[in-house]
DNA sequence: GACTTATTGTACCTTATAGTACTATACTCT
DNA sequence: AGAGTATAGTACTATAAGGTACAATAAGTC
């Protein structure tokens, strides 16, 4: 059987994140770009992480944070804090003014899945994100996340 | 309905591009990597391309691929040529000695797409590259292709 | 307590991706 | 033919992504 997943995510990744930095653009979003606002998605969901936490929640690498953490710490978008309670681990918060932000991001993401799953039913929208959680866990279990960690 | 798909496929691409990079080195490939290779798989299927629809069919933007070929061609996988019919083109072939690779590499996309498919049955599999294949065209759809092309 | 191992994050480097601005060539229209 | 427009690709720059190597702290073991 042919199959070309990956590389039909790929491709998906490449124009989704095109369309995606020109959707925040026209919606007056200036503040941070698409990258960031992954990032700042599950921050609006927990308040505060360590940074190897928001790599499982993001599938980012611990290096790539490093960096994108540092601009967006450079933009006062988030704080780097120490945990007084593991001295090894830096707790990462969204900055007062990025609070604000939630509401007009979330719209942009509706507005951005609208598109994506145009022609779409409800049905076929929750069964097709049921796969790309399995799809998730399938990769995450070949043990990659151990060396991200 | 909160959908999520844009971020979901963020997550599969990054954690996709990890295991696969992995699997190119294990599997003995170290002529080029994930990038370079989704380029070489439809040169594979096409033999010669101007650049523009090599970034349609990888839907990768123009800008990325001049300095993909630069590498690549620096590092003797493809070969830019002159097309005497539309002085405008560059037709991109690959080198005889990259031929050889196809049969190792599909080997290797293989295997990735059974871990990525694990679990998934046969007509699940093909109901879900319809949909991504959907996703493909919505996205396209919007105009991005056009500045881009 | 000292030694080893594991965890957490960073520094440094390379490649990938794309936007803006540009050059060169082709096409269109009068 | 000449003027304007569209197409094809590159140069330059910035950000994103991650691998290798490392430092600091924590946890486990004797």
């Amino acid at each position: 059987m042919e199959t070309q997943g990956g590389f039909l995510i790929s491709r998906i990744k490449h124009l989704a994140d095109r369309v995606f930095e020109r959707m925040l653009k026209e919606c007056g979003i200036d503040a941070f770009n698409g990258a960031q606002g992954r990032i700042l998605y599950v921050l609006w969901q927990h308040e505060e992480l360590p940074i190897g936490r928001i790599g499982q929640l993001t599938s980012l690498a611990k290096t790539t944070l490093t960096g994108m953490l540092d601009r967006m710490e450079e933009a006062g978008l988030i704080r780097r804090m120490a945990n007084p309670g593991n001295r090894r681990q830096i707790l990462v918060s969204i900055t007062p003014k990025m609070k604000d932000y939630r509401d007009q991001y979330e719209q942009v993401s509706q507005k951005m899945n609208r598109l994506f799953y145009k022609g779409f039913s409800d049905e076929e929208i929750a069964r097709f994100e049921v796969r790309l959680k399995a799809i998730i866990r399938n990769l995450e279990s070949e043990g990659d996340d151990l060396e991200n960690g």
